[in-house]
DNA sequence: GCAGTAAAATCAAACTATTGATCAAATGAC
DNA sequence: GTCATTTGATCAATAGTTTGATTTTACTGC
């Protein structure tokens, strides 16, 4: 309740003194130390606080971004956990605030435009998995002079900066490390052309023959889950090829890779080593722990903040793309 | 860019009328049909967008809440996403923005009190496991005027509304769902005294006898994982007691009890059942699927924002508690 | 044509903080 | 003592919206 009004009364000064001191912008004005320390005992005695509302439109700032994210069934994996935290740890302590919002189904995102514009907040980070669907409204929240920064795996337009990791580096960083243990036959599901792409670049480089049988490829959200693991080994034995590793694509998956497995007497990582991607609690959990590539979305949502501030500064920023991480456990026999 | 000015200099007509005629307020001035539609349209010419700021600063009301989670190991659990989807999703179009932040520490909790005053914020909404260590700080928000409202399991303070679903229910939930099954020699393993009084409860309800190796108790982090499972059997066939069901506190503790008994040789559920809680993608994803209380927290966090602003509104609230669901799966037989 | 009333619009203050321009007082030079 | 300069503080405008009080305009009846 305490404003600069009410400490300029107490002590008998202009507010725009108070202001000045409480600010430390003296630039005219060189404050006399006797009054400059009882205005701040003062404030410190009201419990003044600046009013932020006050401030933003003053400055025509918000003070203020929406970070909006595609909600998904993989919980388990944390991601969006991942990108908040990065997100709200990078914000902290900067006075700066965010908005959160989710949404599921592209019109779940139109309906959010009329927050996303420059009289609410300063900008908008958008992160996900599928950006196709929302691209033309993510372009107008652009156009309408909203700063926009998104967190996907592949850029989405030319004029959205993009933090990324690339698929292809992460499936790249999964084979090498199986090729580096002497595994030669590996498997791969895969929901994602680059993540394939990936895959196929690592085992030519490596001179490794690549059967059909041993990549499989489904699109959509069954794609992470066990059963592609149970379906890509059931199809390698089928036609008979004598697998020694299985480089997936999620950690559920290498869950579902495991326990397909065991069932079938195979031990992991000795007979098949397996990875998995997220570094996710699945990984840790599981037994044995899983070998797995981190797409660093926390790393990734923090400095998606921080290319915002630079746009919203006046900067011009590029795509980035951060490497990924392997964290290494029992199912590669690392 | 478009402010009520530009509308009313535009048309040559009042700003106050402007804001009126937008806002539906029109108390004593009834305009013309004809003045309000010229107004409507040329608003919506200029994209006009109702400054959030000034909105705010009028009013002396920031339109946005505090929410702060404790961050916490089980990420798979999908707790804190799940809190935070239904605090977004009770938001979505009110207008109303929130801000997020996580701690770990006390002193982390502690260094976000500066943004937590009303100058900045309507009210604060509290999520987490455990609130002992910074109920200091939690009051003197509470003190300096900011409404707060806890998603705790067990009410905090009698000053601060508390969205529960109590421990002891949840158990209670899972073991008569045990007990209608036929299971008489139920195992427990926690680390909460209402949960542990939960088990008590239901076995002396249905005059089942618990010897002291039936129950383990551990506090801490550990005991949500799956290594508390595999104690609480080892430790109950050392003394040769025959269970036929466990009824564990969480999933992944679940999880634990089910590795541990198939590698016993015994089959969930024909000879054990096992029940978990927090009815996460551990539940689904796991083999048996795993009967598992809900906690609710996603409908704890939209109703929290329900009772905060009823807060806000000058209304006193309550207390209140949801009930816990049971999702029943393979794990339990049912 | 005018009083009286109803209808429709405007006025003006307020919310709080910021900042360049301006004023007043103190100091120094001669 | 006067003028110029430095120092220290205030003025006044501004940002955009809201709202009770007030003024202007339009209409009715006679």
């Amino acid at each position: 309740m305490a404003s600069l009004q009410k400490i300029a009364n107490e002590l008998d000064v202009s507010v725009s003194l108070v202001s000045k001191v409480l600010n430390n912008r003296l630039g005219t004005t060189k404050t006399r130390p006797d009054v400059a320390n009882r205005i701040r005992e003062t404030a410190h005695r009201l419990g003044y606080r600046r009013n932020a509302s006050a401030v933003a439109l003053k400055a025509g700032r918000q003070n203020a971004i929406a970070v909006v994210i595609k909600k998904h069934g993989r919980h388990g994996a944390g991601i969006n956990e991942a990108v908040i935290n990065g997100i709200t740890d990078a914000m902290k302590g900067s006075g700066q605030r965010q908005s959160l919002s989710f949404y599921n189904q592209p019109e779940e995102f139109h309906e959010l435009l009329p927050q996303l514009h420059s009289n609410s907040i300063d900008g908008l980070i958008i992160a996900g998995m599928r950006w196709l669907p929302i691209l033309d409204d993510l372009m107008a929240v652009k156009q309408s002079g909203v700063p926009v920064v998104s967190v996907f795996n592949e850029p989405v337009s030319d004029s959205i900066p993009n933090v990324g990791i690339g698929d292809a580096k992460l499936i790249r960083l999964a084979m090498q490390h199986l090729i580096d243990q002497g595994r030669r036959c590996i498997l791969h599901a895969s929901s994602n052309k680059y993540r394939e792409a990936g895959y196929f670049e690592a085992m030519e480089r490596n001179g490794l023959p690549v059967e059909p049988e041993m990549v499989y490829y489904e699109r959509g959200k069954r794609s992470y889950m066990p059963v592609t693991a149970r379906i890509l080994i059931e199809r390698a034995q089928q036609v008979g090829i004598k697998f020694d590793a299985i480089c997936c694509q999620s950690d559920t998956q290498a869950m579902g890779a495991i326990s397909t497995l065991k069932e079938l007497g195979l031990r992991v990582p000795e007979d098949v080593a397996v990875t998995g991607v997220d570094n996710s609690q699945w990984a840790m959990i599981s037994d044995p722990g899983i070998t797995s590539v981190s797409q660093q979305f926390q790393e990734r949502g923090a400095l998606a903040v921080k290319l915002l501030n630079q746009i919203i500064e006046g900067e011009s920023v590029a795509d980035t793309s951060l490497n990924p991480e392997l964290f290494v456990r029992e199912s590669s026999g690392g």
